[in-house]
DNA sequence: GTCTATAGCTGGATAGAC
DNA sequence: GTCTATCCAGCTATAGAC
């Protein structure tokens, strides 16, 4: 209505060739990916209830109905954020911990960790376009106890999470089962407060200790939670 | 409009002696009460923003005027529950420091983390109110990188933070500062992730592992804890 | 103090023109 | 495929009867 009732005729020039030329700038994404790294941040940034498909398709430059139709639904959004992330993560977690076990038999719980912890706290982070969002975003569905967000998370990361249970419990053959349960329990605790980087720490610290600077907190979090794997049993 | 259309006339016998016979039954909680704990299950469950005035004030059979009239908004709700909750557990966690320190000039960290510890999980578990409403709720606002949410868990918590920081620190004097705060850090991750209790640890476990066991998980996360701080400080 | 009723918005979703 | 226009259920907050 604001520019379209001018100019009307003529239109073979400009749009009877749809062919050729898909990509006419190299930051020009499609309507579905300009949706999917908006949505990936506010999501993170004040959670799904939190932010509207009115904000969300604002910010995008897209039209209100694009959701509904690329998406079917703000749920089906967040399945296709997931769809998206997550299984590169599990891929990477499973492809470093393979290759510890192929430099030694009886490779390092630190190693082991790190290959945990690395991909969860790397991937997804897009400097472009606004910084960790997938990481906030993740932290931020664990913590959760809704069932859609614990669903999704299970698909996604079930099965490589047994595979590390075991690769940790089987370097450690002196704990039982349950208390390796419990300190990945805890592990899982120290990572998800990490990636949601809540500014607590900062606050309290003066700026000290910033769970952002992800080189950095992988380097002070692999020895602690390496030190408490490795502690005796509780009796 | 239902029923005081009728029998307008006499209010004296009914109304004229509010005095006397407050508490009639030992159940009867006064409508701010209900409203409170109510919103604190409820808050826990589903975030602040996934929950509405509607549902709380139809959960508490109270009307929905009540929380505007009792609190003044729906925030101010949130900060009643606070006021309400999180000082007596930044009183306990204070009191319960200060007792290490009467019982030995040097006490252990177990001994402190505990201190640190119990009451946040302790405090606040109401098994007659649908369990531990409160610890789920702090567990999600501390989490969250809302603002709101960070200023009231900062005015709440902040000091007697700085204390235990402190005090740790004091019994490993050979930890750089900075080393203390990022393992602070980490604790906070695991204490509440515990807290949130997002049963993704129970379905991954097949239930064996259960961080709403309070006893156990305090049994199970000090030791792991205490290990993680002693560790030799990273390079 | 407690209620009804409603104002004034914003939520997600969708029908249908183009 | 993309847009406008709209539905209606839900939201918080408030005015005013009783």
């Amino acid at each position: 209505m604001r520019r379209s009732s001018a100019l009307k005729k003529s239109p073979a020039k400009a749009s009877a060739a749809p062919h050729r030329a898909r990509k006419p700038v190299a930051s020009a994404l499609s309507v579905r990916e300009r949706i999917l790294v908006v949505a990936e941040r506010m999501f993170a940034e004040h959670g799904m209830e939190g932010v509207g498909l009115r904000a969300i398709t604002a910010a995008a430059r897209v039209n209100l109905a694009s959701i509904a139709y690329h998406f079917g639904s703000k749920e089906g959004l967040l399945e296709a954020l997931f769809a998206q992330r997550a299984a590169p993560i599990a891929q990477e977690r499973l492809r470093l911990l393979a290759r510890c076990f192929e430099e030694s038999k009886t490779p390092t719980l630190e190693r082991i960790l790190d290959a945990f912890l690395r991909p969860a706290l790397t991937l997804g982070v897009q400097p472009q376009f606004g910084g960790p969002a997938f990481v906030k975003l993740r932290a931020r569905l664990g913590t959760e106890p809704e069932m859609m967000s614990r669903k999704i998370l299970a698909k996604a990361f079930d099965q490589s999470s047994r595979q590390f249970i075991d690769a940790i419990a089987q370097g450690l053959p002196q704990q039982p089962g349950e208390e390796i349960e419990w300190r990945y329990h805890f592990m899982l605790g120290a990572m998800f407060y990490t990636m949601a980087n809540s500014g607590r720490i900062q606050s309290l610290t003066d700026g000290r200790c910033d769970p952002g600077d992800v080189k950095l907190a992988l380097h002070h979090m692999i020895p602690f939670l390496a030190a408490g794997f490795r502690s005796a049993p509780v009796p």
